[in-house]
DNA sequence: CTCTGTCTACCTTCTGGTAGGATGGCTGTC
DNA sequence: GACAGCCATCCTACCAGAAGGTAGACAGAG
């Protein structure tokens, strides 16, 4: 517990970046230990096997990811504005290339090869991240701010869709500015530019 | 060339299911012997190697997703119906499980540990499909069926990625209807229910 | 008699995983 | 403070099986 980044941390984030590239067939255990700079039965000892350690990784995130909605729902007050930094998050994130990819958003398309243990936590993710989007635009509504065609739910779901498929766009093309041209209309479709003043 | 269904597409379709659910390292050439029934080395007598397998896959897929869209531009006249019979074919895909992926949108999104010679098809396919959901989308507006915010190619762009993240959200949750969910308010947000009268 | 498609048999490398030994820090006891 | 024991970490060495791929024999069709 001295250092601030452990050797379990370090094959953790590597491993995540690994996934972030080419999914949960795409590294291997000799792929984190070159990186890392330790053998492969070290990463055993820590991780015992690959299911434990994707799976911890994912849970991982998904508690990152849970700390985010929370931040921003203590931090941000308005629905919109928390919708443009979840989007801006982002945006940063595949423009810097630090982590161009959702991890469960990139498992979540391999589903049918994944370890059970492993799909059980993807499928987490997305009904949380769903769930938030959810109540953020149904407090927009509420407040005014938004202008739904649809069901909350069925408004989120769309949003959590396009940004997904936006990630994969940004990729295909190698272009990350495709991410910002498909998600920007995202936000001004919801708040028109006549709601948009007080933000 | 006597029978219809030579071993040479057998070897194909199978991998192309393989592929759909699991992407490019989610098969092996083992898989496709089991479920063909023919031995590993008569596989590679077809395909020297799994690149060639691949790219000749995605080549053929791009094929017939040409010829799917030359065919609704000879039989379909209208912009709309156009893309409800795009996305139709993609729901009816989801929803009989048949092939509930896009095999270019699969393998895109683990690109970065693609064989370059496969990574170039799947970029062409976006180029291509991107390209024509452009030209669909413009002549609507033109004829005064649709009312874009954006450029019609970005508007194109934001159509294919709410397409794309639609599949990942179908197969996250393990429910095809979600696929409707997501796409049905598309096309209505597109020609809203006053200029739908003629389609 | 050649060419196509299939086979058996084999190769090399990678893969996830195990066994067991060295090191070194922490703890409890005298 | 010295020492024994314990435990976490990392190591070398190994394993069985799967990966993609090759060599060469055989059968049948043209």
């Amino acid at each position: 517990m001295s250092n601030l980044s452990t050797t379990s941390d370090e094959i953790l984030a590597c491993a995540r970046s690994l996934i972030v590239a080419g999914g949960y067939n795409g590294f291997s255990y000799a792929d984190i230990s070159d990186v890392v700079g330790i053998r492969k039965a070290s990463i055993h000892h820590h991780f015992p096997s690959k299911v434990d350690l994707v799976r911890t990784l994912v849970a991982r995130y998904r508690e990152e990811a849970e700390a985010g909605m929370a931040n921003l729902e203590r931090q941000v007050s308005g629905p919109l504005e928390q919708l443009r930094l979840y989007v801006g998050y982002w945006e940063a994130c595949i423009t810097d290339a630090s982590a161009p990819f959702c991890v469960c958003a990139l498992l979540a398309s391999q589903l049918p090869v994944l370890p059970e243990e492993v799909g059980l936590e993807v499928r987490a993710h997305f009904r949380s991240l769903s769930a938030w989007l959810t109540s953020v635009l149904e407090r927009g509504a509420r407040h005014g701010q938004f202008q739904l065609m649809r069901t909350p739910r069925a408004e989120a779901e769309a949003f959590m869709a396009t940004v997904h498929g936006a990630m994969l766009s940004a990729r295909a093309y190698g272009d990350p500015k495709i991410f910002g041209v498909v998600t920007g209309p995202l936000l001004e479709r919801l708040a028109p530019a006549s709601l948009q003043i007080r933000s």
